[in-house]
DNA sequence: TCCACTTCCTTCGATGTCGAAGATAAAGGG
DNA sequence: CCCTTTATCTTCGACATCGAAGGAAGTGGA
């Protein structure tokens, strides 16, 4: 079952309001919408009607009468959304609130080209909804992230370098005719730094990095994600000094991700004798107090910080946040953070917080429900 | 005379459309304000009786009747904005389409302190005013740039290094006191980039370069002027690779103004036994074509456009407009441009255009007209 | 010249939103 | 236990906005 979210005007705002958790009484809705309370009220009791919301108890008083507790009918609706990476793709079933009902990784090699990859995605959706989701409960939007730009405007990737066949293909176009339903196409570092960004409320300003085999980030600029003109976030393919010369996939030299990224420790560590196959393994030597590995983790750490001190300056946020798997080995941030606080303005470090990210490993598909549930919801 | 605009609800957004020229008719209204027509009716009506809005004439048919065109009423009111700099401020009155009615620069120390310089800023508006305006126009709203960082929630000047004596100033308080209006404050830079965006109309994503003495940047984000936390915009103090070693004023080591900026250039020419005095000298010197200016220029705009590539690839801007009083050297922004494109993912770069800012030399003052605006129409 | 067509603008009834006032329901204090 | 205070929620008249319909004022073609 599938149907588009039958909400218009004001409802949306109060739907995503209660969605979010951000309010749970007509009350708190009002002071939030900037709505007057009879005109929430009027909206509440439709939305009631609708069975999109229900009235659950009674809240907290806060010193007078009780809230009657507002929240997101169980029956209301669903997200399909999933990140897909170059060998696995994890995918989900959320709720309107945006919280997981199930996750799960699925084996999905993205060089086999689009068709194959996002059929493979639509038949994993319909299983999970066939499975966990009674029938009378309706699929509201889809969602994917993918490893590649994606130009905004159009949902098509656009010169990807790790997705083989998917140039200019129109991955949007593709799922909306399977699901005529609203439809999200993302960049995977954007998503995660829109899951990211919902776990830091009341700040509007974030750069999350994601340090894993690759190097990605993504942007939050007042609270939005910011896409550019589909190509920002890039911090990868920066040139960073250095004494030696090395070429990067991208044909450059001395991008950050040739020196800094998992892949590029893997190939460092093996040069000095050390055998590493996955990222994780690199975390595990340096838990183990392996020289050579902390020793370079604690220089990639430091190039990459040298990096942001030139974003940090510029776009002065207030939260840089580390995710990805090489985000566990304790010394990446320490030394991330040595860098920037060293070099940086005072103004700008005056109040920013490095930290490790804290969405976890579902970060991108948090983001994808949080983008789609604005796109569900417009 | 002095007199708060007296608008609510849609007529100000009405008005700024009118305002920035962006529709001149009813019908154009309707279709830029999302409002129907019959409302922009109504609300154009009642802007024409509280004399904001004047009929004049009628435009040209786009196929069908010849809509009345609308436009500001000159007797609407102004604005006052100044821009303040070390030793001088620029100031001028615009009218509310943010267009220059009069501009002069006067002379200023702005070491003198706040007190001293607001007053003096206070005294040539009201002189100004007594000028140029009838007293039947009443003054809308003040604003001005500062030489420093301005943080966004009180207004205040903080930690400002060429700004002695206004560290946490209160300046819009101050202003406020001596005119009951809307008041603006806000770092020169930003205001420059401010008055820049509207002259690149649909560009959303814009970083504006300053390059005179000092080298300023401002950033608009979706259109819209990014602060940060307030001291957004700043990638002077940047770390270059270079052979040798500067120590900048901020006290880190090989700052990028310690190479590129006008002074550092003056300095460097002085060392190779050329005198010059001021900025524009230096341009004197490139179009003369004396061998050791241009190749210290050329040089600067490298390295400009090295640490623009890591902000071009991460922000993915539409434009990068670069003025100020060095900018005038052609090889200046040539070389920017080269280094920018070189080293740039051509995803970031292949709609980019790396141009000489357009707003001339009154830009800060367009840019305070235009944030003024807004917050005279909120 | 006439007429179809486009665009501009206004009129009018339906609907959404607002704010004030009041009803409801609890907390806290004598 | 009653009363005051505080907060929540609803009722109701005033006002803003909408969309449909139509009048006004042009364009362009037969």
């Amino acid at each position: 079952m599938k149907q588009r979210l039958p909400v218009q005007g004001a409802q949306g705002d109060l739907l995503r309001l209660v969605a979010t958790g951000a309010a749970e009484s007509r009350a708190g809705l009002a002071r939030l919408s900037g709505l007057a309370a009879s005109s929430v009220s009027l909206r509440v009791e439709e939305l009631i009607e609708a069975g999109l919301l229900v009235e659950e108890g009674s809240g907290t008083s806060r010193g007078g009468r009780r809230p009657r507790r507002l929240c997101l009918s169980p029956t209301a609706g669903v997200l399909a959304v999933a990140d897909l990476g170059a060998h696995h793709a994890r995918l989900g079933l959320l709720d309107l609130s945006g919280a997981p009902l199930v996750v799960e990784e699925v084996p999905c090699e993205i060089a086999e080209g689009p068709e194959a990859t996002l059929d493979l995605l639509s038949d994993a959706f319909d299983r999970l909804l066939a499975e966990r989701v009674p029938p009378s409960v309706p699929l509201r939007g889809v969602g994917t992230g993918v490893p590649g730009p994606v130009d905004p405007a159009t949902l098509r990737v656009v010169t990807p370098s790790r997705m083989p066949g998917w140039n200019d293909f129109p991955v949007a176009d593709h799922l909306r005719a399977r699901y005529d339903l609203p439809v999200l196409v993302e960049n995977d570092a954007n998503l995660m730094a829109a899951g990211e960004a919902r776990s830091w409320p009341g700040r509007e300003n974030l750069m999350v990095l994601k340090v894993g085999t690759g190097i990605g980030c993504g942007a939050i600029v007042d609270g939005r994600l910011h896409r550019g003109r589909g190509a920002a976030g890039d911090i990868s393919h920066v040139r960073v000094s250095s004494d030696s010369s090395v070429i990067c996939a991208c044909g450059h030299h001395d991008c950050l991700e040739a020196y800094a990224s998992g892949a590029a420790l893997i190939a460092a560590l093996a040069d000095a004798g050390v055998e590493v196959r996955h990222t994780s393994g690199i975390v595990d030597l340096v838990n183990d107090a392996v020289p050579e590995a902390t020793s370079m983790v604690r220089t990639a750490g430091r190039r990459i910080g040298e990096v942001l001190t030139v974003l940090v300056n510029f776009f002065n946020p207030d939260v840089v946040a580390v995710g990805g798997s090489l985000s566990a080995a304790e010394p990446l941030i320490t030394s991330i953070r040595a860098a920037v606080y060293e070099r940086c303005l005072p103004l700008a470090t005056r109040d920013l917080e490095i930290a490790p990210a804290r969405a976890g490993r579902d970060a991108a598909l948090l983001g994808a429900g949080s983008l789609l549930l604005d796109a569900v919801l417009a």
